[in-house]
DNA sequence: TACTTGATGTGGTTGGACCACATCGCCTAA
DNA sequence: TTAGGCGATGTGGTCCAACCACATCAAGTA
């Protein structure tokens, strides 16, 4: 056992029997360091780990902002280890894309009419009306499909979403870039949005699905990905 | 931008470009320190990040096993990250099994029938006949899962779906104390991983998707887990 | 030829030092 | 008394130099 990986241990039994929660601070590196007799190199080669798995976030200085505190961001732990595999193309964008199909169409079938999480999306999608530059439409369209997810009510689901969304991420502008008519495009997708959230207010879980799959397999084909 | 993370951008530059592919060895961490002209502590923790990521594997000593190679584990990365969240109570265990559901669901439909993976899936169902150890048995049930889930040929899908086993592997112990007679339970799993079997085999890809929704969610309810 | 033994190169770990930063509280001057 | 400044304190960020354990390889030796 590595040392940094005693020091990981630690802090997730700490975790796991509550003693450290949400918000909470960690001991600062020194007094880990010297508490749990192991170097501070260790305990920061362990808290390195632990910010690039969204655990935990850590700031300098003093007070509100400092200190190594417990964050929850699941998000991009997943988004980070999903975009390196995609760098040594172990992992294909095609099938990086084919779950993203997958979960959002039964995150789709699922959604909670009453959800929170429904009415910002419509609030979105009346600012994607006005959005006239094309990185803010796009912007908005991320929230808008996380909202569609997490209206399912599925927190792994709505993090596995969005870090398919973060891996591919920086295709984003090649996408965009092959398409013939963006304005057209943009169009589409707004009335597509709208469709979408009809059938889920309708309580038509099935169509909802059927359309969430097009919209979004409709898209990637028409930016010419290879499948 | 910190130290470490300059490292972890060019490392990762040089997977995208291809110059570091699977396999292959990253230069000494003296040597990268001082082409990258930084100290050796940023880039071990740059390393100790892309190891947790599954991305490299550090090897002591000389030859064969030594240095640090380039490996593609994306299983373990999200598998500690998922693990991590739901020592944090940030992610229920319940919205694990309901993704395995779902994905697992989705592969069985999706399996193609030449998959090698299914005819390791089907070497295992007979391996699991002979296995009296409880322990062995679980283990093979694992890997029978995980050929299921590769026989949709998804590397995403796989590679989610173990991790979503790795998280809640703690647990496993806790979900076979609770039932009440072990042996019908594993007779019973025996016979409906041959159902699922024979379904995919027989191009019925929707039965097959029923068969293991209600194969997981019937364990796990009769294990008696909350949901 | 077979075996020992040292040289070499790898990651693993440690302690100490210094920096930048943000806050808190004392002290000074108005 | 009050307002401002300014140093003390504590945080993470970075770097350096040294040493260890380990595995291999090559030279030397029996």
């Amino acid at each position: 056992m590595r040392t940094h990986q005693l020091v990981l241990q630690w802090i997730e039994n700490q975790l796991s029997a509550g003693e450290l929660t949400l918000g909470g601070r960690l001991p600062a590196e020194r007094m880990l360091a010297e508490q749990l007799e192991v170097s501070r190199t260790s305990v920061r080669e362990a808290i390195r780990i632990l910010e690039a798995m969204g655990v935990v976030r850590a700031g300098v200085g003093s007070g509100k902002d400092a200190g190594t505190v417990v964050i929850a961001d699941p998000t991009t732990a997943l988004g980070s280890a999903l975009r390196l595999h995609v760098a040594t193309s172990h992992l294909p964008v095609a099938d990086i894309v084919e779950t993203r199909v997958l979960l959002e169409s039964w995150a789709a079938a699922r959604a909670r009419t009453d959800s929170p999480a429904l009415t910002e999306a419509a609030a979105l999608l009346e600012q994607m009306d006005a959005a006239v530059d094309t990185e803010e439409f796009l912007g908005m369209d991320v929230r808008f499909h996380l909202a569609l997810a997490e209206a399912a009510g599925n927190a792994v689901v709505s993090a596995m979403m969005g870090s398919l969304r973060e891996a591919i991420q920086s295709y984003a502008g090649t996408f965009t870039a092959n398409l013939p008519d963006w304005d057209a495009t943009a169009a589409r997708l707004r009335a597509e949005h709208r469709e979408i959230l009809a059938a889920i207010s309708h309580n038509d879980g099935a169509r909802a699905a059927d359309l969430v799959a097009a919209h979004i397999e409709g898209y990637y084909k028409e930016a010419g990905l290879a499948d």
